[in-house]
RNA sequence: CGAGAUGGCCAGGCGGUCGCGGCGGAUGCGGGAGACCACAUCCGGCGAGGAACGUCCGGGCUCCACAGGGCAGGGUGGUUGCUAACGGCAACCCGGGGCGACCCGCGGGACAGUGCCACAGAAAGCAGACCGCCGGUCUUCGGGCCGGUAAGGGUGAAACGGUGGUGUAAGAGACCACCAGCGCCGUCGGUGACGGCGGCGGCUCGGUAAACCCCACCCGGAGCAAGGUCAAGAGGAGCCGUGAGGCUCUGCGCGGAGGUUCGAGGGCGGCCCGCCCGAGCUCGCAGGAGCGCCUUCGCGGGUAGACCGCUCGAGCGCGUCAGCGAUGGCGCGCCUAGAUGGAUGACCGCUCAACGACAGAACCCGGCGUAUCGGCCAUCUCGUUCC
RNA sequence: GCGGGUGUAGUUCAUUGGUAGAAUGCGACCUUCCCAAGGUUGAGAGGCGAGUUCGAUUCUCGUCACCCGCU
């Protein structure tokens, strides 16, 4: 499972991830990829989060699941099966990165081998996506 | 064997690996005078439910309010018990259903008053009479008029007791027998609701209170985001702005009592009576008043860290005694989640006929209601067959 | 955690306990060379389950769904 650390626990970050973050949907989950806010080309606007070392700060994970999901037992279960699966996915992704997986009605049907090719489907697939607007927004101006 | 009735129990089991949240212990490093604290690793043990659910009732706990009485509002509704309490439970009574075991019932009052009862029907509540029936009278022989009557017809959910007889012009509780129902009296049984038996009376006055209402009994408000401690900040009760008002508590400073009459005004958290407070004023003089820094309420905005509350309790299990029972007494044993973006997931083996329903603690209990795959146990009823 | 409200035609809303209406939408017909507008006409509903009552959309209880507010 995830240890404390490595879990987004206030609605500033979760706001802040959702809104940064690239978003990539697949199957039962959509994932938001928010990179560490270090300040590397175009000044960044003045960042929200504070100058504090985001860099060198474990990667995060943080999950949101709705009531569309299912009942307290179904949004439990997807949660805890989503976490499973981010805790084998967390050592190979950067420090400093934030992660909001979002679960859909759909998840609530998926067994646990679907719903972790969904998640890293989804999170390769935003990655990538993260490197196609930096290239996009370097040669553009 | 088949069909049922009632009560109770279980909620797949055993084991391994990697993780997660508390708790306890050990070791290491760091901080500290120390108690100890923080982090890391390892070990041990614990880690959702019978409904944790809905939030429909009742309590505990915490804060606020509170002399007393009345009104309003809300709730309950057979009796006797059980219980911390209840709208819950038990036993019993009454009414209804079932061959039966058993089940169901918001089950006080309709002579305290008011309202309503569509359509149909003559008539819907206090009497009255459409078609009839009977008598008298008139007649153009179709019937009209006057009187008696309520047995019969038809309408309706409901029509002023039912059946048979006596009686009569026709009829009628007018009278008689039996039956149903109402009221009163006596007596017996029961704590009681009520029931049994006997007698008398008028012969008989609909339904609806889950319509208003009457009667009896019960009910202060908010909720663990209650409430408290610490840190920071302007004296503080968390902060800022704005409007209206006010002087409660603590600390400090200024300062210096208390009592009585009248009393603008205010409080008693829906209202009233009533009570209380009360600037000022008067008498008066040694009792910490009063005032200020502030504070209360409404509206708007912003902020919110840590800790306590937080799990040992009307607790659970077994035995025994009292009781028909709900339940209670006594004895012995047990400790059983405490999170705060909120802990149970993944993989594997064996096993069961069945891969296994409904469903996740958030202060804690007692109920009720609702959801639910499948299985087990006990007692009882009816039917069939055999002995 | 606490509290409030609403469920009626496809849609938006009415309706003292007594045959559930309106607007709009839909179908057919008339009108027009055709369409629109207009006219005539038709179909279509009480969230679900019990109870009270002669009779329930209405009253009571339970249940389900949705919406809103406070903290």
């Amino acid at each position: 499972m995830l240890p404390a650390d490595a879990r987004i626990r206030s609605r500033q970050d979760f706001g802040s991830a959702l809104k940064r973050g690239r978003r990539a949907a697949r199957g039962g989950v959509v994932v938001h990829w928010a990179p560490a806010t270090v300040q590397t080309e175009d000044q960044a606007a003045p960042p929200p989060t504070p100058p504090a070392a985001d860099a060198n700060r474990t990667a995060r994970a943080g999950f949101v699941v709705s009531k569309a999901v299912g009942n307290a037992v179904a949004r439990n279960k997807v949660k805890r099966r989503l976490r499973h699966a981010v805790a084998a996915e967390l050592p190979h992704w950067p420090p400093g990165t934030d992660v909001v997986v979002r679960a859909t009605p759909r998840a609530a049907e998926r067994d646990f081998a679907e719903l972790q090719r969904d998640l890293t489907e989804a999170v390769q697939a935003a990655r990538t996506r993260k490197a196609n607007r930096a290239n996009d927004r370097r040669s553009t101006p």
